[in-house]
RNA sequence: GCCCGGGUGGCGGAACUGGUAGACGCAAGAGACUUAAAAUCUCUCGAAGUUGAUCUUCGUGUCGGUUCGACUCCGACCCCGGGCACCA
């Protein structure tokens, strides 16, 4: 008999051959079919940017596990794969290393690819996409046509963070304290038009889909719901003294509307011009608002600034009570959102108060909590929470829900005020002033306007990607790009020189994938109406906002537009953790990256993938050890030897229960509550960790019994056990599992495989073990009939001598008996 | 400040609906095999006390509560991670 030795199953030779198998034959290659149930896997398609890293490891194993097992369990899978080609890096390598964007992003795409092959992964490589190929982007710029017509799309100025030395304006998030991430040189603002979809059409729809969401992490659902944040009030106007103009507040606390003491309004608000020009004030007005300006860049990183501001001179009137209030510049009040100018009510706002505080205005409360009376009229916070009003007029005694409706009514009957919903959701800005992205298909013309580039001129391309030292300089600095002549009138005319956010092309990626070859439509109504929604979404929680909530925004766009007959576009989403090791996540200035190439070359892409799919449940972070990788790799040598020594078994029928002796009964138990135990691990929450250590236990129970009682165990029992360790794992760890299925004789490959079926009756143990408590305590243990009444299991109790020591002559007052699990007495 | 997660052995993590805390794996220690090592196999492995296999007490961030029984439920608090941040 061959010995243990130190024989480690050949990964280079198993791996390599099954990849080249699945590349040959495309197993994985899919068509709708109507008489089989779809299940769409997705992956967030990874950026380009070289190599993959362990994030994509683990997201895209995750992503495996899911297809295999849905596939195993008879759905039709579609499970694609593609590239979020566009995007700045690109930029940065050709001005770095002199390449061209489109030379560096293909190259990088090539390398990657080989690198999710080398993986195993069972993508329908047909559907592969690039969001930087023109046969995406003209489908983009289509939608975005159509987007127009529809007046989802405008234009408009805005302020943007531009860094004067780069020459290009940044997101947001590229402005790390105040300065461009890539130069460190201050960044400025700057006005400048900008092309807006108008997500905020949406904003309710968005909202209220929410709800429909059940299979998303209630984390990412909150996220999305505040992002929107919308919040229903007042919008009230309030006539401005010796003037002929209003002054419109939106509050959502309508009933503090007797309170107000002084107004507040932006210092970018339109109307303060004229409340200064020529008065006493206007020189201290302007000096605060050009101060406040420089300001406002900094204070962004503050955790709560100071607030400024300063007295217009001018005063407006409270239309409920006819009070003159005075209307201040304050450096706290956003232009960007409700009207640009608050109500100030210091008794019930914090950041009133905090106003009136710092310039000695009135505090008049209006509000009091329900319970207590109070008559301070210096409280020393603002009182924030909904109460019982005072001194308001007619409204005084309501509560303050009721004086919100009745102060609204009161307000719309009167013509000076109206209900009214805001949102913290604004529009996209999609313009981007950079070359590698999707040009927006619009031209300028001196006579006609704005005009869109004509169906059949698309796609308008990209200049420069045809030659490997083409032109890479942001499109309005490409003469031969934006000289064009105008599609209507024919005069010359400018192309617009703006590219889109790259975020524009993740929000229908998953769409294109079920007809990603279409030459006459951006997405098949008929593929999608097959393929889509995504059944489960995989991705990492960075995207929890901004990408997920783009891509439901375009897919209602899309349903709209009659493209798609659905209203969200996945319907269960997995949010993994991050991959850290030491304790941080994996960064090159921390210097503990882990390359999955070498960790792949060292141990095989099974061990691997077994390793980040064991280590954590997929939603927690994954802290990387190397030494769980060692075990990983030692589960597999140790299935393999199993597998090999008992080669002899696979010969043999399967046994009938009644016909087996004990060792045999047992292992066949033991391989039933596995199946149980992995499915419903895969099935509720996709905890891999403990699917995986429930196949460990199996393993080993089968290695023990195999060893001790060779003999005895019948090989028409333990072929059907290790032929369900290979069916079980074959999820996570595919080309050993195909190998070792080829080598026990079968002669059609794993993906032909179905799931093993679990026979509640063959789980079933006859025997188990109950736990024994006197008050509460652990005392004993007993053997019994599974099948044993509570009776009987109560006397057996009784008569444990353990228990009777610990009942020390004392009689129960009271005893619990859990059916199968436990009895306790109390005494 | 607000909103989410999370706190369990030396480590990653298990624990059904309130019912044996620590599955599985890693590390560590001891032993077997070996000339030796590697590999493999076996055993030990929360703490303290006691002890001849044993047993007892304590133990799931802290304090309190509910319960026959709490990692699990309730209340208050502490710490760590993430998100938002003057949104009127």
């Amino acid at each position: 008999m061959k010995m243990h030795n130190n024989d480690k199953y050949d990964f280079k030779a198993i791996e390599a051959k099954w990849q080249k198998r699945w590349l040959d034959e495309q197993p994985y290659r899919v068509t709708p079919d109507p008489d089989r149930e779809k299940y769409y896997v997705l992956e967030m398609f990874p950026y380009p940017s070289g190599r993959i890293h362990m994030g994509h490891v683990r997201n895209y194993s995750i992503g495996d596990v899911i297809a295999r097992y849905k596939r195993m369990q008879g759905f039709n899978v579609i499970h694609p794969m593609g590239w979020d080609a566009f995007g700045l890096p690109a930029e940065n390598a050709a001005l770095k290393h002199g390449i061209h964007p489109a030379r560096w992003t293909y190259d990088n795409i090539a390398y990657m690819r080989e690198q999710l092959r080398a993986m195993g992964l069972s993508y329908d490589w047909d559907r592969e996409l690039a969001t930087c190929d023109p046969d995406y982007y003209r489908w983009e710029q289509l939608i975005f046509l159509k987007m127009m017509e529809k007046g989802l799309v405008y234009r408009k100025e805005t302020t943007v963070n531009w860094c004067d030395s780069c020459q290009t304006v940044l997101a947001r998030e590229q402005v790390i304290d105040g300065c461009c991430w890539r130069c460190d040189q201050q960044v400025v603002p700057r006005t400048m038009h900008g092309w807006f979809f108008k997500i905020t059409a949406y904003a309710d729809e968005l909202l209220d889909g929410l709800e429909t969401l059940t299979g998303w992490p209630e984390k990412v659902v909150t996220m999305q719901r505040n992002w929107i944040g919308r919040s229903q009030g007042l919008a009230c106007d309030f006539r401005i003294e010796n003037h002929d103009q209003v002054l419109t507040i939106f509050t959502t606390r309508p009933d503090t509307i007797f309170g107000v003491t002084f107004m507040s309004v932006a210092v970018e608000h339109p109307l303060i011009e004229q409340l200064i020009s020529g008065t006493e004030h206007e020189d201290r007005v302007r000096d605060f608002i050009r101060k406040a300006l420089v300001e406002k860049q900094r204070q962004a990183l503050d955790a709560e600034p100071e607030k400024h501001g300063v007295f217009t001179g001018a005063y407006c009137l409270n239309p409920f009570n006819g009070e003159r209030i005075p209307i201040f510049v304050a450096d706290f009040v956003l232009m960007e959102y409700g009207t640009g100018a608050v109500m100030a009510v210091p008794a019930h706002d914090r950041r009133d108060f905090d106003f009136a505080r710092k310039y000695d205005l009135p505090i008049r409360v209006v509000v009091q909590p329900a319970d207590r009376e109070t008559t301070d009229t210096a409280p020393a916070e603002a009182y924030v929470e909904p109460g019982l009003l005072v001194d308001s007029g007619p409204f005084s005694g309501m509560d303050s829900q009721a004086a919100k409706e009745a102060i609204i009514a009161h307000a719309e009957q009167h013509g000076f005020g109206k209900a009214r919903t805001t949102y913290r959701l604004r529009d996209w800005g999609i313009s981007r002033q950079r070359y590698w992205g999707t040009p927006i298909p619009v031209i300028h013309c001196q006579r006609c306007g704005i005009v869109p580039v004509p169906e059949k001129d698309l796609p308008v391309v990209l200049p420069g990607t045809d030659t490997p030292d083409g032109s890479h300089a942001p499109l309005h600095r490409q003469e031969e790009f934006y000289a064009t002549t105008c599609p209507e009138c024919g005069e010359a005319a400018r192309r617009e020189t703006d590219t889109m956010d790259t975020f524009v092309e993740s929000s229908w990626y998953f769409a294109r994938y079920t007809s990603p070859r279409s030459t006459t439509t951006p997405i098949d109504r008929e593929a999608a109406g097959y393929w889509l929604p995504v059944d489960q979404y995989i991705g990492g929680v960075e995207h929890a906002i901004l990408h997920l909530l783009y891509s439901r925004f375009f897919t209602r766009v899309l349903r709209d537009l009659g493209y798609l007959a659905i209203d969200e576009p996945f319907a269960n989403l997995l949010t993994q953790g991050m991959v850290i090791k030491d304790g941080a996540k994996m960064s090159k200035s921390k210097g503990n990256v882990v390359d999955p190439n070498d960790l792949i070359n060292t141990y095989g892409a099974d061990t691997v993938r077994l390793f980040s799919l064991f280590a954590a449940p997929p939603e927690r972070d994954l802290e990387w050890n190397a030494q769980g990788v060692d075990g990983a790799s030692r589960f597999l040598n140790k299935v393999n030897r199993l597998i090999r020594s008992n080669l002899d078994c696979f010969g043999s029928a399967p046994l009938d229960a009644d016909t087996m002796n004990p060792p045999s009964r047992l292992l066949h138990r033991r391989t039933h509550q596995t199946i149980k135990r992995v499915s419903d691990n895969i099935e509720k929450n996709f905890h891999f960790n403990t699917a995986i250590s429930a196949v460990m236990e199996l393993v080993n129970q089968a290695t023990t019994l195999t060893a001790e009682s060779r003999k005895e165990l019948q090989p028409g029992v333990l072929r059907p056990c290790l032929e369900t360790v290979l069916l079980l794992l074959f999820p996570m760890v595919p080309h050993f599992c195909e190998e070792l299925w080829e080598l026990t004789g079968h002669d059609q490959s794993m993906d032909h495989a179905a799931w093993p079926g679990f026979d509640p009756e063959a789980a079933r143990e006859d025997e188990l073990t109950v736990v024994v408590q006197v008050n509460g305590k652990v005392r004993s243990r007993l053997t019994v009939a599974a099948d044993i009444d509570n009776e009987l299991l109560r006397q057996q109790a009784l008569a444990d001598e353990r228990v009777r020591h610990f009942m020390a002559g004392k009689q129960a007052k009271k005893i619990i008996v859990v059916q199968g699990k436990l009895v306790n007495i109390v005494i």
